[in-house]
Order: C-alpha cells, then sequence, then structure tokens
DNA sequence: AAACGGCAAAATG
DNA sequence: CATTTTGCCGTTT
C-alpha cells in the first residue's frame, strides 16, 4: 500500500494504492496545504505514477464541477458484500444528480436496507470520486457526513446542487 | 447477543 | 406542523 499527496486548489488529498489501484482517498486533514509528498515502501507498484496522475486529473475535475473523463482503477475489495453493492450503486449517481438513501438501498438490491446503507456511505474508502457526497435524506435535504459536512456541502455546490 | 448508526415512515400531541 | 416512537439492516463490540 502506497500512500502519496495529491495537491488541488481545496488542499492536500491521501491517496492509498494497492497492486489493484486506487483503495483509499481522503480529504485533506488540517487544513494544511503544505504539500509535501509522503513516500512510504520502496515496494513496486509500476502503474503508480499513471494512477496518481488519473486519480488527481479526476479529483481536480470534479472539484471543479466538471465530470472526471477519466478514472484510475479502483480497488474497493476491502469492503464488504453489501458495501461494494452499494458503492457501485454511488458511482452510477451522475455528477450533478443526488439519490436517496432509499433510492440508494433499492439500487443495490436491498430496499429495506436503508439505514444500513447509509453506515456503507460512511464506510466508503474512495471519497469524492466515489460520490457518496450525492446522497441526501429522502426530503432532499442534506442528511449526515462521517467527514465534515462541510465537504457535502463545497462538493453539491461545485456540481451545481441545491439544498433544502 | 446487544448496541449503533450519514434513514424513513408512522404515530402523537 | 414539530417531535417522538417504531421498524429495518448490515457492522461492530
Amino acid at each position: 500500500m502506497q500512500r502519496t499527496g495529491i495537491e488541488t486548489s481545496d488542499g492536500v488529498f491521501t491517496a492509498s494504492f494497492t497492486e489493484r489501484g486506487l483503495a483509499r482517498l481522503e480529504f485533506p486533514s488540517n487544513g494544511q496545504t503544505s504539500g509535501r509528498e509522503i513516500q512510504r515502501s520502496t515496494s513496486v507498484l509500476p502503474k503508480l505514477p499513471v494512477w496518481q496522475q488519473l486519480t488527481a486529473t479526476a479529483l481536480r475535475q470534479i472539484l471543479s464541477g466538471k465530470s472526471p473523463t477519466k478514472l484510475p482503477p479502483l480497488d474497493l475489495s476491502a469492503g464488504t458484500g453489501f458495501q461494494r453493492r452499494i458503492w457501485s450503486a454511488l458511482q452510477r449517481i451522475p455528477l450533478g444528480e443526488t439519490k436517496s438513501y432509499s433510492e440508494v438501498a433499492a439500487a443495490a438490491g436491498r430496499p429495506q436496507a436503508v439505514r444500513a446503507a447509509g453506515s456503507a456511505c460512511g464506510a466508503n474508502p474512495i471519497a469524492v470520486l466515489v460520490p457518496c457526497h450525492r446522497v441526501l435524506s429522502e426530503g432532499g435535504g442534506l442528511g449526515g457526513f462521517s467527514s465534515d459536512l462541510r465537504w457535502k456541502r463545497i462538493l453539491l455546490s461545485r456540481e451545481g446542487v441545491a439544498v433544502t
């Protein structure tokens, strides 16, 4: 697992890669805009440079309200069966649109598991690229967020989504 | 086995 | 209406 920092206009995101692809993408932790790259372990991930670049580009595109043209391979093998169902359902939500937790649950084939769907979203390891922020509460009101709710707002507003 | 969520619909006042 | 209760379900302890 290799971790690297990814600089954006909103701070430095932290990405973790496995041999399968991008496994984790975290929001800038301390509002620390000082961007020093973190290098760890000298293991060989030949595609790392490519993936890193793809991630960076995709990330910046979304942050600027554009649909990403290309995504790096995502490694979601860490999640449970259910979680992965949810996460893949999330990826099918186009930029600028939103779904309710119930809809996501249904899309994942567990119409009943509304609440569990919420937890699964919170467990999503790849922020932004896996749009957990496009899931709102039933009424269209902003729901919760395990990371800063602020990010949820920011991302949505960048995508031109209004919340009540 | 029990508690805990990024929820939602029904019941209550 | 604004609140509280009551189901539901996959994780986590």
